[in-house]
DNA sequence: GCCGGTCAACTGGTTGGACCAGCCCGATTG
DNA sequence: CAATCGGGCTGGTCCAACCAGTTGACCGGC
């Protein structure tokens, strides 16, 4: 219900302005309960995808302008994600800028515990090696370590989005992508830089690790 | 409703893995019907912040795991933003990062249309030069376009949460903000860069132009 | 003919109560 | 003691009203 008009709005078959039908109405093509009607609806109100109001009718809004970044990700895993062409490159492109800038901070603040914790998890993370899945999932521990380390809790809520989101299980890691997770060494570097306060050289080392896994941008590509 | 057991969560008031008053117990506590409490449990649940299981209780989850960027922007305004101290200076330093990277997609990929668009919205931004409130207004009409121009889906959702959450009337500008809005030249000089496809410089000056209004960061200085 | 108030018929918002479906845990039973 | 069963909790769904705003057609007076 939620996920089928989410769909229709970014689908652009409902498009911005146009009015919904009435919740009754919906309740009725839907074959459903009313209130499961509402709740659906709330559900697109937080998302910015439709307004409503009290005597009026509910009308769609434009995503492209009122949307935030959850529409990344569905509801609680089932719902399932969205399907927008360009979204999954996207994040591919902000994780490695706000991933950069995270490792740029972290190394600025970190204080002592923090930085002996992201050494640990460097150790846990090489010690997962044979296991791409296993490397996956200490890369995103290790991670939220510098972002948390970072002190930016903007950063930590779109890391968060991220990863449960347009970059989370998108069928077999590509062939940059497993090189990125396999070079241990950088990872470790890296850690050695925020450890001893190095702003500028870690936000180097972390944007070229991070934009290994990115397609290449030339002159006039747009991404879809 | 929500934004109390909101403020609750993120508070630490509630705990995570803490479970929740039943439904029906939270309909009498807050004097409303069950029905309620369930659309206001469900936009919980959307957010990332409690976990609902049938049969089980709903529990609450850790938000800095789960809740994702759109936690900046309460609901459709009438909400209110969650109080979140550091949100807002770590909303501004994700601006200045995400927008200086989008200036340099931007001047990467942008067709002649796109450019000459944002050509045309410089020269409605200089005009609206007296009025502080018009120049904020037409400053982020003129970013939305370069948003939009990096052909970064992510960026834009992302831009969004940032204008109507965390960086949305937040009193009146500071005198760092109020300089880079009254710094027209920079403005067209940046759009001149896009508009002659220069990735690097437009990233240079978009990073300095958005890092004014952001309070520099000192070794061991944490962002609460 | 035009203006302005009224009212009925929509819209979403809220309520109450009942019942279904899944989970948990203690009592029962082998 | 362990496996099983069942009752009482949980959330999920439904029906049937009624409240509360908005809209627009209608009708009277100017």
């Amino acid at each position: 219900m939620f996920a089928i008009l989410r769909d229709r709005i970014v689908a652009g078959t409902l498009t911005p302005g146009q009015p919904l039908h009435a919740e009754r109405e919906l309740a009725q093509e839907f074959g459903v309960n009313r209130h499961a009607v509402r709740e659906a609806l709330r559900r697109l109100q937080q998302a910015r995808l439709v307004e409503v109001s009290h005597g009026g009718r509910t009308t769609v809004l434009d995503w492209r302008r009122t949307a935030g970044l959850d529409l990344a990700v569905g509801g609680t895993g089932g719902s399932g994600t969205v399907d927008l062409p360009g979204l999954e490159q996207g994040a591919w492109e902000m994780r490695a800028c706000v991933g950069a800038d995270a490792a740029r901070l972290c190394a600025l603040r970190a204080d002592r515990p923090t930085t002996e914790a992201i050494t640990a998890a460097t150790d846990r993370y090489a010690q997962s090696q044979p296991d791409l899945k296993a490397l996956g999932a200490a890369d995103i521990a290790w991670w939220r370590l510098i972002v948390e380390g970072s002190g930016n809790l903007a950063y930590l809520l779109a890391f968060n989005t991220l990863v449960q989101g347009a970059l989370a299980e998108s069928g077999p890691p590509t062939a940059a992508r497993t090189a990125e997770l396999l070079d241990v060494a950088a990872h470790r570097q890296l850690a050695t830089l925020i450890a001893s306060h190095e702003p500028e050289a870690a936000w180097r080392l972390a944007r070229d690790l991070l934009s290994r896994s990115l397609i290449p941008s030339r002159r006039g590509e747009r991404v879809r």
